[in-house]
DNA sequence: TCCGCCATTTCCACTAAGTGGAATTAAGGG
DNA sequence: CCCTTAATTCCACTTAGTGGAAATGGCGGA
């Protein structure tokens, strides 16, 4: 392989599947079409290698050519397989039903999430708002780790080596303000150990409340609850807390005969 | 590589990366952790190979590894990319909210699908009925091609040569019925051509309606509405044909301008 | 209509990345 | 504690994959 510069993978792990893989995530939410060269400036990658495996992506189904623009878009196959995820999913069958119960029954929003890399990915989201709940589903819709009260109590939720990685990135990412966010962020953790919740207001007039839910053999996930429309008050927060606190211990108990 | 029989993706086509994207589809909905062994027979893939892709896989963040039993699930990567689609998808962007005001109107169901090899995958599909709209999201969910009005609204969209190779594999995999089955699509298609829409009844007291969309530079989708707890009959099957008609029309004016 | 430009794809020489059977290791059951 | 069963690592082998260079093919301008 003529100039092939030696896999840091090494042993395990098979660069070509990790390439393809990368150009899959190429595609971000709004992103309609890419071409080869787009995608080879967005991962990095020579062009003649992204225009080898974008064909593969095409045969294996997981990309559609658009002929007439030379580029490709994600095909019908990866929510397919997103689909199965969700309904393999054991935390999301036993809880599912029982968020959509609790959303109705106090009138609020309440969230179901786990991390892909630096972002939150919501497995599920109930809006009570009957306008807000219209909306395009939100599942596998992302939000920052580090500024959201899922994201920290997900920081909260996983093993401290873990933590402090994802920490660094945070502080290598972030444009300014850096030393004030962390320190925020781990006044969220100890929330989170103190009180079992961590409140952030990450959008204007959205106080969300989110707890995490550690269970063997599975990621970690963040619960959340979070009501729009509403001035931030610690009085507030608390009395949503306690929701939280209380749904999540009948969640942890309905997932613990599993 | 010892006993490496050649690879029959020819000069292009990544065999790897074909073979990653082979292990992420034998996760099906409902499957939760699969181990390399099972990978191994569903696929058909050597225990080593496996091994080693599943490994690529983890750390990509498309799957999840659960030590305690040596298997794994998909991870929350796989709705984000899935998110991704539905996000960038031009069609779901326009007609999505149109399909939301049209099952409201018609007090039907609305859906919209496309196909991912032999089956068709709902890009989006609104439920009238207060009930359903409550259960679990269904896009991404894979119905029959050859079972469904949207699967044969579909088949009568897309080029003649491709239409016949499905019906071909759909010949092969059928175990019985095969014959009165292909002519049944075949009705369907013919249908299609000459009202505009066919009419199928899968599921019991379910009347289905569907219709092809067909746009330059994009997959053909099929649109349908369906009505639960009906009996079928002529009369409703051609006044739902006729409001599909009137809303693919719409549809498809709106989409025009792209 | 034809020409020149730019992006994409194909070609090609090269070899390290990937392969699969065998050996090894680890897990689970009695 | 040992034995069985399955997953992982090892290893010799070589082809599948690589990336720069050349060829191809759209596309816009004249």
């Amino acid at each position: 392989m003529a100039q092939a510069r030696t896999y840091a993978g090494g042993v395990d792990g098979n660069r070509s599947l990790e390439r393809g893989i990368e150009i899959l995530r190429a595609f971000r939410p709004g992103v309609d079409t890419l071409g080869n060269g787009e995608i080879a400036e967005r991962t990095g990658l020579p062009r003649s290698t992204v225009s080898r495996l974008t064909r593969t992506l095409v045969n294996s189904g997981m990309l559609d050519e658009v002929r007439l623009e030379r580029t490709y878009r994600l095909a019908a196959s990866v929510i397919s397989i997103g689909h199965a995820m969700r309904t393999g999913s054991p935390v999301l069958n036993a809880i599912g039903p029982m968020m959509r119960a609790e959303s109705a029954k106090r009138r609020l929003n309440v969230g179901l999430a786990t991390a892909d890399r630096t972002m939150m990915v919501y497995l599920e989201s109930i809006r009570y708002s009957p306008r807000a709940a219209l909306r395009n589903a939100v599942a596998g819709q992302q939000v920052p780790m580090e500024l959201t009260s899922l994201g920290r109590a997900y920081l909260a939720g996983i093993a401290a080596g873990e933590r402090e990685r994802l920490l660094k990135l945070f502080k290598r990412r972030s444009t300014a303000a850096t030393k004030a966010l962390l320190t925020d962020v781990r006044r969220s953790i100890a929330a989170v150990e103190r009180d079992g919740y961590c409140a952030v207001s990450w959008q204007p007039a959205v106080l969300a409340v989110a707890t995490p839910i550690v269970l063997d053999g599975l990621p970690v996930y963040a619960l959340n609850m979070s009501l729009q429309n509403v001035d931030r008050s610690d009085a507030l927060a608390s009395e949503i807390g306690a929701y939280l606190n209380a749904f999540a211990a009948k969640c942890k108990e309905a997932l613990a005969g599993r």
